[in-house]
DNA sequence: GTCTATATAGCGATAGAC
DNA sequence: GTCTATCGCTATATAGAC
C-alpha cells in the first residue's frame, strides 16, 4: 500500500511489491492472488476507519446539517491523503461484473455498509414516508459524486471539494426544509412520487431487496 | 471495431486486430498508436452519429420532453448494439490525466459537442437566467447517468434503460413547469441560487471558461 | 509514406518443484 | 509458504521492402 500511495497504482509492478516486501513474485500472488486483490482490503480498511470515526464523533451534534458534515468532511479527510488510489477504486465501474466495481454487485456489501454509516447522521431525524425511502440512496449518490470530485480535485489542500461538500449539504438541508413544509405538499408530493416511479422503473434501490427468512 | 464489440475490448489482443484486418502488428501500431486510440475513434464516431440523427429528425416535434426523448433515446438506441464497449468508455474516468477521460481535459471537446447536440433539443425554449444556466450541465449530467445505467442494464434489449430516460425526463419537465411558476419563485429562486452557488464553489462548469479573443 | 518481419522489454499471472 | 521458470500480453524499436 504504501507503494501504490507513493507512486501509484499503475506505476508499481507486482515485482515492486514482492521486492518491498521481501519475497519472491509467486510468494506475493499466493498472499495477493491479483495486484487488484489488494486495493479491494484497501476498501474496507476506509470503511472501517470512517465507521468507526463517525460513531466515536457524532454524539453531541444538534443540526443535522453539522452532522452530515461530519460525516461527509471525514471520509475526505481519510481519502485526501491517498488522491492517487480513488482512481483506482473508480477504474473498475466500468465493468459491472468486475468484483471491485463500486456499482456491481460484488461491493454489495461495501455500498450498504457505506449507506449505514452516511445514515448515522440521520437518526432522530423524521421524514415522510417518500423522502425516508430516498434519502439513503440519495446521500449515498452524493457521497459518490464527492469522492469523484475530489479525483479530480486539484486545489491546494483540496479546499474546493470541501467547498462542493458544504455547499451541497447547505442544498439537501434547504432541500428537506421544502420537503417538510406542509403548505407546499401539492407541489412537492407530485414530484416525490415522480422520483419514486423513476427508481421504481429502473428498479434502483439501495436497500437490500431480498431478505433473508 | 468488430472485433471489440463481438468479444470486448481486454478479450481483443492488437494481434488480432493485425490480423482481422490483414496486416501485421507494426503496421495496426502504425495506423493507431495505441489499443485505446481505436476508442478514441470511436467516441467520436458516437457523437457524430448521433448529431446527425438528431438534426434530421427533431425539426417537427413540437413539446419539449418529446424532443429530450427523441435526443436521449436515439443515444441509447447507437450504443445498445456496442454495450459491451460503453465499460471501455468509462474505464477511463478513474484517472484525471488520461486523455480518454470522459471527465478530463482530454475529452474536453466531445463533452462541448454531446451537450451541444442535447442542446438542440431546448432550442426555441425560453428560461429564466439562471435556470438556463444550469440546464445544459444538468442535462449532460443526466446523459452521462443514463448511459452509466445502460452499461449495468441486464434486462432484455435494455427495455429498463428506456423506461428511466423516459421517466428522468417526465420528471425533469415536470420540474422545469414548477421552476417557471411565478407564484412559487420565493421557493424556487432560493434554491435556484444555492445550486449556482454550489457550482460556483466548486468551479464545475460545462460551458467553455475561456472563449478565445 | 506505407507496410512487413522480427526482436526486445516489462508486465500480470500461473504451474509446479521444494 | 516459498521459490524459479514460464506464459501470453501490450508496447516499442528497428531494419528494410515497395
Amino acid at each position: 500500500m504504501a507503494l501504490f500511495k507513493e507512486r501509484g497504482f499503475d506505476q508499481t509492478t507486482m515485482r515492486d511489491v514482492s521486492q518491498a516486501a521481501g519475497m519472491a513474485l509467486g510468494t506475493a500472488y499466493y498472499h495477493f492472488p491479483s495486484k487488484e486483490a489488494i486495493i479491494a482490503e484497501y476498501y474496507q480498511t476506509v470503511q472501517y476507519q470512517h465507521h468507526a470515526y463517525v460513531v466515536e464523533h457524532l454524539p453531541g451534534i444538534k443540526s443535522l446539517q453539522d452532522r452530515l458534515r461530519l460525516v461527509f468532511r471525514s471520509k475526505i479527510d481519510i481519502l485526501q491523503a491517498d488522491r492517487k488510489l480513488i482512481g483506482v477504486i473508480f477504474r473498475y465501474t466500468g465493468d459491472p461484473l468486475h468484483p471491485l466495481s463500486l456499482l456491481g454487485e460484488g461491493t454489495r456489501n461495501l455500498q450498504l455498509q457505506t449507506a449505514e454509516t452516511i445514515g448515522l447522521a440521520l437518526k432522530g431525524e423524521r421524514f415522510s414516508r417518500e423522502v425516508a425511502e430516498l434519502l439513503p440512496m440519495a446521500l449515498w449518490s452524493l457521497h459518490m459524486g464527492t469522492l469523484l470530485y475530489l479525483l479530480y480535485d486539484t486545489s491546494e489542500r483540496q479546499t474546493r471539494t470541501y467547498a462542493l461538500v458544504d455547499q451541497s449539504l447547505a442544498l439537501t438541508t434547504q432541500l428537506l426544509g421544502v420537503v417538510r413544509q406542509p403548505l407546499l405538499s401539492p407541489v412537492v408530493l407530485p414530484i416525490l412520487r415522480q422520483v419514486s416511479g423513476l427508481l421504481d422503473a429502473a428498479q434502483i434501490n439501495l436497500i437490500p431487496p431480498k431478505p433473508q427468512g
